[in-house]
Formats: structure tokens, sequence, C-alpha cells
RNA sequence: GGGCGCAUAGCUCAGCUGGCUAGAGCGCUUCGUUUACACCGAAGAUGUCCUGGGUUCGAAUCCUAGUGCGCCCACCA
């Protein structure tokens, strides 16, 4: 069979059509793989991206990594599936619409309202989604869109509903005031994680609240100080001890203030004058003292960022304003001892940069700490929770002790491991999760409030339904606020929706449940269907920016909800850098399109240059040279698909899916050339390696082992000598090699290998054959495939690259032909019987006379023993101009062009080496505790060394 | 302030549990119109493995101190 097919390989040509095959095939979906009953699930649920803008290169590099161990996993045979979606990034993308809507009509979201300002979204979301999915396709990412979804769909409504419902009433969402970071330009919470930091320069301010107060106290914002209501110190300050728990009532700038004097060891003496004014209302570590010491709370600046009532000429000023003003006015009357310029650390939002008020205000709350008792309603009485790996009971623990236990226990890995103490350390510091947000864009929260007046209030029962009361303490004493959880609005009067929409990150939090059809799925403990055959999920592949944002949170919920963790494995990813070591996001601006990358190179070569040279865990610096490389390689397993195909010696192998290596092809030993022997050891132990590699996630060395073995060996060595050494079992060999090889590239480069299977006259996809399996799980001894052969052609390679090196370096012309006279040592047979291999293989040698070994001619008795022993007689046979070679115990002499010069430089070098080399062997021998203390067999290979040195110099030296 | 990571060829990086003369890709030099491939082939050059100390028969690898870069966390008023 010869096929034409073009010199180099076009992906752009090719790759969509494959795609679209293999989508219809519909194999991409588990439940079409042909495979027994019990076959083990291989479940990754893919990261969702998140809907504000396309794609990136970080995101290709996840596709890549998890694509690759997904095709892996489906060739061996798992019920692989691999579940697509997008993240609606409630926060983000209400942004970048609400940039979006100013810009191009010039209106804030207020001005449309909730509605109109909710179909603007859908509407960019659309969009956004469907770049995205198609940008999905074209990496080759084998997802199964049959089970696609999206953090805001349907079923994921009733799922983070559900979800909140029963955290609710298990008493871990509740709804508090706590200080939140309140932006005042998005008018909403974040998240801690959520702040970003900026250094700047801030003036410090030292002062006294008023001239008989005795504490001096630095600020930079001296307009929260309206709102002190003590001054801590160090409980080990000298100066200040005597003060605690005094009480004084000043006059700060026109307002009374009641200062209590407490004690908090998170006071630094050395800072500042060591006196700290303590602000409950507008900062965390305040409110952590008030909370500690009983304080009194004063908001001072309000949800619009200005100072609220109450402040007489302060109320209504922006923060500036206050804070100059009141800086004058400490001036003025001589309290303000001290102005200094010193470096801050400014907390800004991170979608709009805008400074951060630290706020208290309701909000709902996960919390952490919080001890669990059994699911409501639900038998908990599971006899093999403690057996089964997956599960973990988490009665009596909090959430935050769960989900680190799920970890230290080991149910939880995490590659590379050091992220398992990231993870941990920033467990146990976690604090109560703020789940609310005041946006549009997201899950409404399903809680409903109404507002009576005391006297009418029955207590009202809706069945089923979960209604607590609130007293709201401060402002309406005669009001009692009622709040309704539920899955539908309440019936009776009066019930407002709560405004607010949750974090973003509780809906994907459920992630690895919520797309396996909980809580449908999940009925008294019992999971069912697509939960019960691909929860937990095998491994979680993301990167390791949100380790805390994303992982923790999986963790959590999963242990709540089924009390199962979520994941067996965490993958980590580093980061795609630019070529100069700078991360791409999208809010920089600066990320590569990978579609550009792919049109240019080929979605293959993209792949490639995600995967080799890049380590889990570490950063990835990528730039266009380097995928232009992967472009080369997948060039070239093109083109040697392309000769091995059109080797009229070629057969199509039998096809069928769980044919396994070579076993269909027996191979007559007798008829093996060395360099078949070699060819077939090498494959055997690259399909054992290559396993080996990628079921312990390393893809860079699996990678590298197959470029290596496709080009060096295969193509430069093996099938060199095929063009010309014809054998009986040439054709098998090369299909076989072939074969295993593209099945073993497959999962690293789907497109090329799926399109070259098919040009082999295969009828079923690549994509789901068997993985190859070698013929001998342990290895073979000297007999086989392996050993003899494998160490005879490594030989041969050797003698061959001595000879065309030495003519490169003797500047001998290409065209012409030289004689080798080889002294073969221990070697001489076989290298007499290759004889065709040397002078085939470009190194120019015409004719090839090979000697005797000495030994032979020592025991003969011939008069030219004496000579032999020390081959003196060599150089005398053998003209003066010739080259010498000396390449493993060989001698090669090349008669035909000679420079005396270079070769003596050439000899002089290499002894100069030898008797450096042999100096530092015998130093290390002569160690007595290096013999006596290391392993024998590193000392016996050291003796070996050194004495095959040793004959080497000798040899030189003559 | 605490924690983590990195430092190896001109560049980007491998180097697992200490043990052949420390490797790969790209780049570089020389040569080559060989019927799979110039997105190619052949040959070659290049290293104080960041610095100092220690453990060991033996350290790029383990320990320790330091320097430089990067990242994460934290309530410096």
């Amino acid at each position: 069979m010869i096929k034409e097919l073009p010199k180099a390989y076009e992906p752009s040509k090719y790759e969509d059509g494959i795609y679209k095959k293999w989508e219809k095939s519909g194999f991409f979906n588990p439940d079409n793989l042909d495979l027994p009953k019990n076959a083990p699930s291989y479940t990754i649920i893919l990261p969702p991206p998140n809907i504000t803008d396309k794609l990136h290169l970080g995101h290709s590099s996840m596709l890549a990594i998890e694509d690759l161990l997904i095709r892996y996993h489906r060739m061996k045979g798992f019920r692989t599936l691999w579940l697509p979606g997008t993240d609606h990034a409630a926060i983000a993308t209400q942004n970048v619409v609400e940039k979006k809507l100013l810009k191009e009509e010039g209106k804030t979201r207020q001005d449309l309202g909730r509605e109109k300002f909710l179909e603007k979204v859908l509407e960019f979301v659309k969009i956004t989604q469907s770049v995205i999915l198609r940008q999905t396709r074209k990496m080759g990412a084998s997802l199964d869109w049959s089970r696609e979804a999206f953090t805001l769909d349907k079923p994921r409504e009733e799922a983070v509903k559900k979800m909140f419902i029963d955290m609710y009433e298990a008493g871990v969402i509740y709804r508090g005031e706590r200080i939140v970071n309140w932006c005042p330009r998005c008018h909403s919470t974040l998240a801690d994680d959520e702040v970003e930091y900026k250094d700047q320069q801030a003036k410090l301010y030292t002062f006294k609240y008023s001239k008989d107060f005795p504490f001096t106290i630095a600020t930079t914002r001296p307009e929260t100080k309206l709102g002190d209501t003590a001054v801590a110190v160090n409980p080990k300050d000298k100066r200040y001890k005597k003060y605690i728990g005094k009480v004084y009532e000043v006059d700060f700038v026109g307002i009374k203030l009641k200062l209590k004097i407490i004690a908090d060891r998170h006071v630094e003496m050395d800072f500042g004058t060591g006196a700290l004014g303590v602000t409950p209302a507008h900062s965390m570590a305040d409110w952590q003292m008030a909370e500690a010491n009983g304080l009194e709370i004063i908001k001072v600046i309000g949800e619009d960022g200005k100072i609220n009532n109450n402040f007489k000429k302060y109320s209504g000023k922006t923060v500036e304003e206050a804070r100059e003003m009141i800086v004058k006015e400490l001036r003025k009357n001589n309290l303000l001892e001290k102005e200094e310029e010193i470096e801050n650390n400014l907390s800004i939002c991170y979608r709009c940069n805008t400074p951060i008020e630290p706020l208290p205000s309701k909000q709902w709350f996960v919390s952490v700490d919080k001890k669990l008792k059994r699911l409501g309603g639900e038998t908990q009485k599971h006899k093999n929770t403690k057996t089964q790996k997956h599960k973990l009971d988490i009665e009596g623990k909090t959430l935050k002790e769960a989900a680190i236990e799920a970890v230290k226990s080991g149910k939880i890995k995490f590659i590379p491991d050091r992220f398992e103490k990231r993870y941990i350390d920033w467990m146990e510091n976690l604090h109560d999760w703020c789940i609310s947000r005041q946006i549009w864009f997201g899950h409404r929260i399903p809680v409903w409030h109404r507002t009576r007046k005391h006297e009418n209030t029955k207590t009202q029962k809706h069945e089923n339904t979960k209604t607590r009361k609130h007293k709201n303490t401060k402002t309406q004493k005669h009001e009692i606020e009622e709040i309704y959880v539920g899955i539908e609005p309440p019936k009776g009067e009066g019930w407002v929706q709560d405004p607010d929409s949750l974090d973003t990150w509780f809906s994907s939090g459920m992630w690895t449940f919520s797309t396996l059809g909980w809580p449908d799925n999940f009925k008294n403990g019992k999971k069912k269907g697509d939960l019960s055959r691909f929860h937990p999920t095998q491994v979680l592949e993301t990167g390791y920016d949100i380790l805390t944002l994303w992982v923790s949170r999986m963790i959590m919920m999963s242990l709540f909800a089924l009390r199962e963790i979520p994941f067996e494995n965490v993958y980590l990813h580093g980061m795609v850098l630019d070529e100069h070591g700078k991360k791409m996001s999208k809010s920089k601006g600066n990320g590569i399109d990978p579609v550009d990358m792919i049109d240019k190179f080929g979605a293959d070569a993209a792949r490639l240059s995600l995967l080799i040279g890049n380590t889990p865990g570490n950063d990835l610096r990528l730039s266009e040279e380097k995928i232009a490389g992967f472009r080369n390689l997948v060039n070239k397993i093109w083109n040697v698909s392309r000769y091995v195909i059109s080797d009229f010696r070629f057969q199509t192998p039998p096809s069928s899916a769980d044919r396994g290596w070579v076993s269909d092809f027996r191979f007559n030993q007798k008829n093996l050339t060395v360099s078949d022997k070699w060819i077939l050891g090498k494959m055997e132990n690259l399909i054992k390696e290559t396993g080996d590699d990628l079921d312990n996630y390393r893809f860079s060395q699996a990678g590298e082992r197959l470029r290596e073995f496709t080009w060096n060996d295969f193509a430069d060595w093996y099938l060199e000598v095929s063009k010309f050494e014809k054998n009986k079992e040439k054709g098998k060999i090369l299909s076989v090699i072939l074969n295993d090889l593209l099945k073993l590239w497959h999962p690293f480069i789907p497109f090329v290998t799926e399109k070259i299977w098919e040009e082999m006259g295969n009828d079923k996809f690549l994509m789901i054959e068997k993985w190859p399996v070698t013929p001998h799980p342990q290895p073979l001894p000297h007999s086989c495939c392996r050993g003899r052969g494998e160490i005879d052609f490594e030989l041969i390679k050797d003698v061959i690259t001595a000879i065309r090196n030495a003519r490169a370096e003797n500047k001998i012309e290409p065209a012409r032909k030289i004689k080798a006279v080889i002294y073969g040592g221990k070697s001489a047979d076989l290298i007499k019987s290759q004889e065709y291999l040397i002078k085939n293989m470009r190194t120019g040698i015409k004719e090839l006379e090979i000697k005797e070994k000495a030994d032979k001619i020592k025991n003969r008795r011939s008069p030219l023993r004496e000579a032999a022993a020390g081959q003196r007689m060599w150089h005398c046979l053998v003209p003066k101009d010739a080259i010498h070679i000396a390449v493993a115990g060989i001698e090669i002499y090349l008669i035909g062009a000679v420079d005396e010069e270079k070769e003596k430089i050439r000899i002089k070098k290499e002894r100069e080496n030898l008797e450096k080399l042999i100096i530092m062997a015998e130093k290390k021998l002569s160690n007595k505790e290096f013999v006596e203390k290391a392993p024998e067999k590193i000392v016996k290979q050291e003796k070996e060394k050194l004495k095959l040195r040793k004959e080497e110099l000798k040899k030189l030296t003559k």
C-alpha cells in the first residue's frame, strides 16, 4: 500500500474535522464506552472557567493536562468521565458588564434596574460562553458535552438552594453582624481573599484625644477615631499598666467619647506610642477586641463612604474631608504631636481598586467552627462509614476540623505535596465565610424577610418552613423581623426576598456533586445514578492560585452534603507566564489568545508546549519559539509515519480494540536482526516507563521520553537501518512500533495521532484503543528482545558515531571513501556480523577489515604473539598516516586520509583527560573507608572503571 | 512579621530515595541538494550546579547560615 500524504503536517486542515468525528461518535460520554460492568470509573470535573472573558493560556494548560489524564485513562479501560461547565463568576461578571454598560451607553446598573440589567448580563454571558466552548473544542478536549453544566443554570440553582437550606437548618449558615470588607464603589462586601493590597505612602498622626487624657495615640485614619471606645495597650507594657481597666470620658474634636483602657497582647509596644485607639466598627482587629472586652460599637462611616449622622459638623462629609477637618482641629488645639510619612499597606477592591472600608454589616455567614450534628431529618447510620476510604464522619466536628482531617488522614492527596501544608495552615486560620454579596448577578439568597409590629406578632408556623425571629436591637425596638428560608417564596403578606446574592464560590464549591445530580441523586444518605458512579472524583486539577479560594470550599461542602471527599487527588499546576515571566491574566490583558497559537502551530504543538518542560506546582514560561519546536516534533512524527505507511512492507495491524502489544505479531526470534531486537526492547521499556510516569503525574518526563524514542531511536537509527536492512520481519516490526507509538503519544497529541491512525487503514478510533501492554510484565534476561540485542546495537551505534566523528574532526571530505581496520577486542565477531550496518550508515567506509582477537593470536603461539599482547602489532600493520580511534574497548584505524598534527593533539587531550580520571579513581579506591563502607556494587563498578581506563591509557601512550 | 518556592550551559528548564566524566530542548559553530521530513540530517563547543560552613567514604542532591528573585498569608494602629 502506498499512501500519498503531504510532506508537512498541516494541523488546521484536519483538526476541526477530527474533533467533529470524535464528538459525533459519542465516546466522550462514558455511557457509550464498550466496557465491562465492573470497570472502575475515572472522573475529572473541569474547573469551570469564568464567563467573564475568553480563555487564556492558563486555561489551555489546564485543558491539556486534564485531557492527557482523561485520554490515558480512557485507553486504559476506565469508565472515564470529564465533565464540562462554566462559572457565572458573580461579582467579576457583573463588573465587566457594568463597565461595558457605562462605556457603551453611559448608564449604570441602577439606571436599568435589576431585571433589565440581568438581561444584559445574560446576553453577555451567552457570547463569552460560546467563545469559551469553541476554544475548548479547539484544544481537543474530550469532554462529555452531554453533561455540560453552568453554575447558574436550573439544576445548579436547585442544588444551591437545597444546600443553603440544609446548612441553615444545621445552624451552619447564620446571619450576623460582623466587620466585612466593604467596597463603597461596588456597594458590596468582598471575601477576605477578594481583597488586594497596595503599598502606599500615608501620614501617621500622633495625637491626644484631649488635653487631660494620659495617652498619646498614633493613627493613619483620624476620622475613624470618632468611633473609638477604648485604648488598648500591651499587657506587658510597664508604662501603661496602671491605667488598665480605667474609663475616661474625653471631648475629642467636639465629640464626646468614653474610652476604656484595655490590655491586648496584639498591641506592639514599639509601634507608635505603644497605645492603640480602638475603633470597633472600622477595623477587624478592633472588632475582635471589642467583642472580647464587651465594648460599645459606634459606626462612624456609612455604606456610602460618608460619615454617619450623630457626628455634628462631620456628618455627611466624605472620609477625606472629615480627616482634614479633624487634623486641623487637633492642630488648632495643640493636640497633634507629630505628623510623619510612613509606608502603609492599603486594602483595595480586587475588581475596581477602590480602597476598602471595613464596616460592620448584616451578612450571611457559613460557620466553620460550629460543631455539626446529624443532617436534618436523615438517618445517619452508615455502618461502614469508617471503613470506606472516601467517607468521613463529620458528626461532632466543625467544618474546619472535618476539612483538615480529610487531608491529614490521607484521603485527599496533593500533588505536589508541599501544598498540603499550605492548605492545612490556611484551614487552621480560617474564619467564618461571608457568603452574601450585594450584587444582582448570581444565586439569589433563598431568604425572605418581613417586619411586623411587636403586638401583632403571633408565632406563625408554616408547614415545612423554617422561620426564625431576630430581634433588631437598636433602632426599631417595637418591631420584630421574621425570616423565612425555603425553596419557594412564603405565603402571606409582606414578605420581601433578601436582595443579596451568594458568593460565587458557594455554587462552585458544590461543583463536584451539583454536576452529578445532587440533590436528586442523593436520598436518605444514599447515592444513586451519576452521583454513585462518578463521585468522588479521582483528580481535581487546577491552579495553585485558587487552592484556598476553591479547593478548600469544595472539600467542606462535599463533606457537609455527602460526608464524602469530593476528590482523591488534587493536582495543582502553576501559572502560565509570558516570556518575560509576567503572569498572564484577564485583568492585565496580557494573555495570549490560545486560538491564535493553535491556528499558527496546531493544537497538538500547543498542548506539548504546555505539558513538556512543566512540572506540577511550578510556573511555566511560554514563548512562540518553544511552541514552534514542538510543531517540529509533531511534523517529525507525521513524517516518520508517512515513511512507515508508504513502505511496501507495511501491514495494517489487525483492527481490534483489545489487541495487546505484539500479541498478534509473533516474531520468530531467529529472523530478528540486532537492530530489530534493539528497537523492540526499547519499545517495551518505553511502554512501561511512560505508563509509570503518567501514573505518577510526571507528564513532562513521559513526553521527553517519547520524544527521545521517536526522534533519536526510531527515526534517526531504526528507520535509517530499515532502509537497507531487508529481513522478513521488518514490515511487521515497523507496523507494531508505529502502532504502539501512536497510542502512547495519543493523550499528548490526539489530533495528529488520530489522523495517522486513520491513514494506516484503521476503521476504529485511536481514541478508544487499548493502551499498550508489554508481553513481559517483568524484564526478561538476555534471551529475548532486550538484553543482548540492545547492548549489541548500542555498540554498533558507538562505532558508527566514532567513525563519523573522526571524519568530521579530520575534515575528511564527505565524498571520500575510506577503509577501516578494526581490532575488535572482545567484540570482533559481533562487529564482523554487523559489517553492513557500519558500511551503510553514512560512515563513508567502503572496506571494513576486521582483525582477529589478540588473545587468539596469543594462544596460537604465533610469532606475533608478543607484539599482539601489547597491541604493538596494529601500529606496525597499519599505515603510519592512519587515524586511530578507541571506542568501547575497540581500536579502529581509518585509512585513507590523515592529519597527523590533529591526531596528535586529539590523543594528547584524551590522554590528559584519562590521567585525570585515573588519579581520581585511584584516590577513591585507596580510601579505606570507601572500600569498607560503600556498597559492594559501587566499589566493584569503580574498580572496573579504573581498569578499563588504565587499559585505554596504555593503548593511547603507544 | 510568618510561611512557601526558585537559584544548574547564552536562554527555558529536568535531575525521584545521596553513587558512571551533571542532562534535554532552543540557540550557537562546522559540514551536508542521502529517494519520510530543511518544520531535515551529521558532527561539535559550552557549567565555581548562588555563597560560606557542616554531615558523609562520597553532596547539584541532606543539614545550617547568608545573598538575590518570585509568590502566599497576616489585625502594624
